[in-house]
DNA sequence: AGCTATATTGGAACCGGTTCTATTTCAGTG
DNA sequence: CACTGAAATAGAACCGGTTCCAATATAGCT
């Protein structure tokens, strides 16, 4: 590999001139158009490393995940890629596998390649977790999941809730069955809930029986199999689209039909899901825009810039086939 | 930050047996405890960058993806997140966006930050492509399409179709039709389309007609609708999953039931369509398997060991319920 | 031409590690 | 107790850049 001193030696400068004429470029015209010859010629690209080393900033930006396979986590890295590649930060992407101690060995790792800073997508956040990341010393934002001391963005999960629980109640629904996730994963299994719950409670004459299942769809089509065989409920709601999309597998193989026989509404919005039919009635979150938000935070943390402890960010309810007038 | 010196200062030793101790440990068992003791109580971690820049080894992997909200690209993302944890590799991932300028860009980014090889999921490989590789000196697998010079993992594409034309043949039935995407993409849109003509073409009296549309499900959706509309087939097949998805769609709005006027079958396997209904027929190609083999390969290119130019990984057929005997 | 202000340049130190060589320490041996 | 060989350690050089400072070149002005 060809070094800042191999082109100084050819060009006949020391390799301090050649490090100015890579940055800020006070070089005279001459010495400068000697160098770009030797630069193209001998293909020199500048060593990443050794430039890290002097700077202690490497232009890249840590994402842990809790897992790659989820279309919600992939319209937010799309959106933290699009926005990062706008800023001239490189990604590193680690996928925790929804492990606890991943999560917090990909912090330390993180650290130790000295990304300028880091975005954590977490199912919940742990005392250990605080302390990693007050340990590492890095900007660190939280994204989906509130947490106190480290600065968050998060969805209107809450009112996510609230808005399926006006819908169904305007479409006159009084029995509701919801399932619902591990209450450790506060977003999507308590907050989402809790939303739908205070606004069903409001109205006279409703019921609601709650069931938890798993994120994985071949469990919830499972509980969803045994909730269905005797049914009181109207209208089914899933913490998210995918399990909801599994309920309304488990319905139609019991001889259900959605939305004659039950209505039925999910968490997500995920363009895939508008394509089965009938076609899930679900909240649009802004993925690929809290991505992009939160590359924007963090770099202003990066800056030491003030920002914000705690932003949310709205929702939209979309109405398509699943969902009737009982 | 603390650094080797102020652990090496502090424990009145010479840098050098600091870094013996962290690394080889040929040092007294007294000096390693009073070394032990500091770096604990400090909290001391080496830093990547000074390392990588004497060692030029980062243990660090460059993948390249045409983009991060496609079903197949994230399970092979998790296989290669896999395989990279267990042999101890940092993931860079990057995503080109489906734009080939980015392509080379990013070949060229990963090669600056050192990385120890690269893998690139491509929809294409272009001369351009070949040569940025050829450049930047670094071990680079090609996955998912075939490319000369370059060693590459391969799905059988050209056997998928076969399988599925040989599964319509045996329902009997004679008239195709089949969504394809540009043949720039000669895996999907070649390979599998050729596979599935050369088996329909040894039976007599059939017929297929072909018409490209994209990956993007709602221009998928709208090819559908046209298409459908004097529809004389009774097969039909998408190059990929999502599109069968978004072409179902249209079927159904066309008032066509799956499988009773028209069969369909697809090319993924996701696991997500076999939650819709009906459930899709599909190949399901192991995409996890597929990443974990490029990273085993990947670093035995690293490790300078001789490595297959070409390597072609099955798959299989499955049979669900949007095919049946005519 | 002579002087000053400014632009350009070279040299050295530095970032935080690793590694080579030379030196010191120490235990074991006759 | 002197001698030998091995183990432990210190010191310096190096990886490939950046940056500071001093030295030199150039331009502008009287």
């Amino acid at each position: 590999m060809v070094s800042i001193n191999d082109i100084a030696k050819e060009a006949g400068v020391a390799k301090s001139t050649v490090s100015r004429y890579l940055n800020n470029g006070s070089v005279s015209l001459k010495t400068k158009a000697k160098i770009d010859e030797i630069v193209k010629k001998r293909g020199y690209k500048p060593n990443t490393f050794a430039r890290s080393l002097k700077a202690q900033k490497t232009n890249m930006i840590g994402v842990i995940i809790p897992r790659l396979n989820s279309p919600s986590t992939n319209e937010v890295l799309s959106g933290i890629d699009a926005k990062a590649h706008e800023l001239g930060y490189q990604l590193i992407i680690t996928n925790a596998n929804q492990d606890e101690k991943r999560e917090i060995e990909d912090i330390y790792a993180l650290a130790k390649q000295k990304v300028d800073g880091i975005i954590f997508l977490a199912k919940s956040i742990t005392a250990e977790h605080r302390e990693a990341i007050k340990n590492i010393e890095l900007p660190c934002l939280v994204l989906g999941q509130y947490s106190k001391d480290i600065p968050s963005i998060v969805h209107d999960d809450h009112g996510a809730g609230r808005k399926i629980a006006k819908h169904a109640l305007t479409l006159r629904h009084k029995y509701f069955l919801y399932f619902t996730v591990s209450s450790e994963d506060k977003a999507v299994g308590q907050d989402r809930y809790n939303g739908f719950i205070e606004e069903i409670d409001k109205e006279e004459g409703t019921r609601v029986r709650s069931v938890e299942t798993s994120f994985i769809m071949q469990e919830a089509y499972q509980t969803a199999i045994n909730e269905l065989k005797n049914l009181k409920a109207t209208f089914i709601v899933g913490a998210t689209d995918t399990i909801a999309l599994a309920v309304m597998k488990a319905a139609s193989e019991l001889g259900l039909s959605v939305p004659e026989d039950i209505s039925m509404a999910g968490h997500g919005g995920y363009d895939l899901l508008s394509f089965v039919t009938p076609a899930l009635t679900s909240i649009k979150y802004p993925y690929y825009a809290i991505g992009e938000m939160a590359v924007d935070t963090l770099e202003n943390m990066i800056l030491k810039k003030e920002v914000a402890q705690y932003q949310v960010v709205p929702n939209e309810l979309v109405v398509r086939e699943t969902t009737q007038n009982i």
